[in-house]
DNA sequence: CCAGTTTTTGACTAAGCGGTCAAAAAAATT
DNA sequence: AATTTTTTTGACCGCTTAGTCAAAAACTGG
């Protein structure tokens, strides 16, 4: 009986064959997209062969969508992190050094993460957003309420946050790009990014 | 003989129907990427047969190469603009309100730029981006005489335009996200994104 | 060692892929 | 009206895709 019919918790080992099948599928699906990618050459590079995988998954949209989730609480985490404070710029500033670490250490997920954005991958994108909407509106409420007690400018927190979304992710998905414009400042290119950043929100967010 | 074999300048026709094809293939490369698009379900959607669509394009290759080409000059022709003046801050703001009318315009072409750069697609990159570089390189010092004679503040050029092409772009390449977080705020969108936008580069920028 | 279960394999299928080709149809030229 | 050129078609090719299945192999506990 296949492994994904199964009710009962996995054994160890079947969770290290199912890791080595998700390192495998997230370098394939970072690169080719959903459709681009093939379980084929998924197999191939976890080394084993395709009925194997799919011992372990049981087609390929199981696959992108177990990694897909993972994908998302990475990215959910600093965002989740922003909490009240009587330092809310700074507090915004730590948000945003998160999110370009997030972008540094963790370049493929976040292009996993974006081209199923842009590729609209019609996998029920409601539902993997889901939990992305919930703590995004959570937290609109507290940048308001920081405004409103007045202890950040008063701006649309909605596009405050895209703007940060867009300006750190912008690293980890555009990279290529970057790496072709910008070739000898790619060392120390997440240091120029934060030096840059940070005085940026620190003075359209001050008060005074 | 193939049309796309042949040296001497494309009749009416020709151009018709390569406009017809380019049309289907901008929609399906931006939906899909490069390798999860088909040129059978490009061919379906121009409503003809694919040794039709052959004829006029002599592989996959080739019509994603032309369709590439003309989204670059489109994409390029905002920065292009950007030229010296004595309100530099407010040239900087016209760039980026161009940007924005671009993402709401041409959304398509957005993505399929984006899954271009994000799917590294090996269809030499340099290349792709070679007209780019130039462009860039000269706004590059433009900028940075803008800063040396004091007129914009002093920050990292390379960094500003990055931002820019972040901010700006993310309005179209992840509009599935935002209509999902926004779905009221849809309307107005990018008159709201410009009323956040402008504000935050000309306080970054004042020399004040 | 054996019985039972889990895991892996190799052979296979049906469908879709990118692309070719000769011949028919349509258009343009004379 | 006849001829030539351009365009379109349908049948076809070899290959890859996602996925199945029965049987073999490798573990497992008794």
């Amino acid at each position: 009986m296949a492994i994904s019919e199964k009710t009962s918790k996995p054994t160890r080992i079947q969770r290290a064959r199912r890791e080595e099948i998700l390192q495998a599928a997230l370098e394939e699906f970072s690169q080719h997209g959903f459709r681009g990618a093939s379980i084929n050459q998924i197999a191939k590079r976890a080394e084993m062969s395709t009925p194997r995988l799919l011992y372990h998954f049981k087609d390929k949209e199981a696959l992108y969508r177990e990694l897909l989730k993972s994908t998302l609480l990475l990215w959910l985490g600093p965002l989740q992190m922003l909490s009240d404070t009587d330092e809310p710029i700074e507090e915004i500033c730590a948000y945003i050094r998160r999110k370009l670490e997030m972008s540094r250490k963790f370049p493929r997920q976040s292009r996993l993460f974006a081209g199923e954005i842009i590729l609209g991958v019609p996998l029920g994108q409601a539902e993997v957003f889901e939990p992305l909407r919930a703590t995004f509106e959570s937290k609109i409420d507290l940048l308001q309420k920081w405004m409103d007690t007045g202890r950040i400018a008063p701006v649309d927190p909605h596009h405050l946050i895209y703007s940060i979304w867009a300006t750190t992710q912008h690293y980890a998905d555009f990279e290529a790009q970057i790496a072709d414009l910008s070739p000898q400042k790619m060392t120390g290119l997440y240091t120029q990014a934060e030096g840059f950043l940070l005085p940026m929100y620190r003075k359209y967010l001050a008060v005074e």
